[in-house]
DNA sequence: CCCAAAACATGATTTAAATCATATTTAAGA
DNA sequence: TCTTAAATATGATTTAAATCATGTTTTGGG
């Protein structure tokens, strides 16, 4: 469904969301345990959103990463797509390059509105509203 | 989405109950082009397949791969499992083993229905259904 | 019974994704 | 201004997926 480089990111953005703000940035150092992943990893995931503009970053002592408001608009899709690249995420579940509505693939009509409520989620859903509608965080981790 | 070789399958089950019989049965070598892959990397993934028959095979001259009667009413997760093993499809969109309806992780019900829908097509599809809604089939190959 | 044609089985190689390691840049604070 | 802490950038290594190659088994036809 997505690849594990996707996955890390997502489930980082999620730690973001809940524990980061402007002034209480996080180190990867601190946060890569709970997304089960390597440090040096996880650093280069993050530094691949932070140049994308999708999480926002800080240099040198007190710096880190974190997400500020606008970020906290971004979709998951933005986030996904950073790490897949736009064309991946959208492209025919059969991989034929050509598959549209007007030339469909053999599986076209019957996955399409699967996909497009899939894709749909990823993109309308802000990083906001995802954490919004967690009441206890403590379950989630370390994802 | 899916895997390579689960698109490479599903391809070839699709020209197999378009164009084979049980006395029509259709060589690797014959059908790898339409396919778009290489003719040993098709044998090979047809070859687990009929390993689980979920298509049938004969060997010797006159031998080939088709789908039996049987296996025309097989649906697109059968073949889409022997790829990616039954685990695999189902398992969580952030990987999080644990993941269930009781210890949901952050978008388990947010991505839940969609996920749910798109093995429910896999899942209720038969080849058989599949392929009977194809009207003109020249416009499908080469996949 | 023999030959050739086909799937079958297995292992080697290649390629791409994932992971690791290290040097560089930036910025806060003493 | 110096030291240190952090992200950043880049390249090397490892691992897994995809691909290739080759030998083995089965079977129909002469």
């Amino acid at each position: 469904m997505l690849s594990k480089s996707s996955k890390y990111a997502v489930k980082a953005v999620i730690y973001l969301a809940l524990r980061s703000h402007e002034d209480r940035k996080i180190l990867v150092r601190d946060m890569h345990r709970e997304v089960n992943v390597s440090e040096s990893y996880l650093a280069k995931l993050l530094q691949g959103l932070a140049r994308h503009g999708v999480i926002s970053s800080a240099k040198g002592p007190g710096g880190g990463f974190y997400l500020s408001p606008e970020n906290r608009r971004r979709t998951l899709m933005d986030v996904v797509s950073v790490i897949e690249g736009e064309d991946g995420i959208n492209a025919c579940v059969l991989g034929v390059s050509r598959c549209d509505a007007e030339n469909p693939c053999a599986v076209h009509h019957l996955v399409g509105p699967a996909k497009k409520a899939f894709n749909q989620v990823l993109e309308s859903t802000t990083l906001e509203e995802l954490v919004a509608g967690i009441s206890d965080e403590r379950s989630l981790f370390p994802l």
